[in-house]
DNA sequence: CCTTGAGTGGCACTTGGTGACATATTTTGT
DNA sequence: ACAAAATATGTCACCAAGTGCCACTCAAGG
């Protein structure tokens, strides 16, 4: 069971990123301090990196695990599932994961570390995925491309999201840019 | 006409780059620092910066306009052919030069720090190949879910012929990648 | 009550990267 | 050929991200 330590870990957690966000929001990325962001929540500068190990890290916080979870799904489909399918299927409840509000996007989206930070995590991601895929018995080429295609549609998704100002059902986006790719995973 | 000054500038950075590469071989990425790199060309870390924007770039200076360049090798391709087809044709011709030697690309692969600036550069040329698309009369989101899926495919293409220890037919293999993925760009 | 262990602060340190100033060297216009 | 403008370089100071180390606090458990 979860004991004291770690749900005061998870708040203390929690009260960092939502300090970063309002930083962030209020002075722009680059313009706010590691120092800044612990002072705000009263806390070191060394303790801030004893929760997140990057700067960057307090917005992605979140995604931490999702290179092993989404592994975890994928391993948990159907076994005769075709890999695309299998991946439309898992990832489509993560998309709005990734991106929960338009503002944090847009920040995201308009600063190249921050924007550099999500690619690295996606790339992260993606060699779980391709061990997933291979594990279910996908050659190592059709499950790299897969993967990467995958993350290039999720890419897109959340572009055409916030060119719509937020406003689109981005699951039936998703499924769109899905059956986009899909005729190329024909096996 | 190219004087004096630009040709001892690419010396110069040519220099730099050839002892990066040396001293990352020999050593790894993240034990080898600028001053240690400046020092081994005989100038000064400031310098240095003068040459390369970053540590990174030190190896991947020469893609630097790679991102207009496509963009402008599309914007001269036949008006009549589909994004796709023209992606193809454009970046076939490109794989070769973002991974010119193999223990560059497995250096690369292998270094965290490489691997994200390189993700950082095909994101910033996807930017220009949209907008590319774009002008050409192809619609935002095939443009967008075009650009992101040629990165994919150069990606696996580069993984792939890794795999193979760099002994495989790398145009083949591009044009393979390419073909899968265009039953999806049949607009 | 005492021990153990986790969270914290503080400090020094490394390193990537930038700005400013002074000084050569080279290009260019006359 | 010479002055003026543009470039290249070094040096130095500086900032901020991130790490290692040590000492301290404080709650939990025997």
């Amino acid at each position: 069971m979860e004991g004291l330590r770690d749900r005061t870990r998870r708040a203390v957690r929690a009260e960092l990123a939502s300090r970063a966000l309002e930083l962030f929001a209020e002075r722009g990325f680059d313009e706010t301090t590691v120092d800044d962001i612990a002072g705000a929540a009263g806390m070191s500068k060394r303790s801030f990196f004893r929760y997140f190990s990057t700067k960057e890290d307090a917005l992605f916080g979140e995604l931490e695990t999702m290179g092993e979870q989404v592994a975890q799904e994928i391993s948990a489909r159907p076994p005769q599932e075709g890999p695309w399918e299998c991946l439309h299927a898992v990832l489509r409840t993560w998309e709005a994961r990734i991106n929960a509000q338009v503002d944090v996007t847009r920040l995201v989206e308009s600063t190249p570390a921050l924007r550099t930070r999500l690619l690295h995590k996606r790339d992260e991601a993606r060699t779980h995925i391709i061990r997933a895929l291979t594990d279910r018995g996908v050659s190592q080429l059709e499950a790299d491309l897969a993967a990467a295609a995958a993350g290039a549609a999720l890419d897109t998704v959340a572009r055409e999201w916030l060119r719509a100002d937020g406003s689109t059902d981005r699951l039936a986006l998703t499924d769109r840019v899905f059956a986009m790719l899909r005729p190329a995973f024909l096996s």
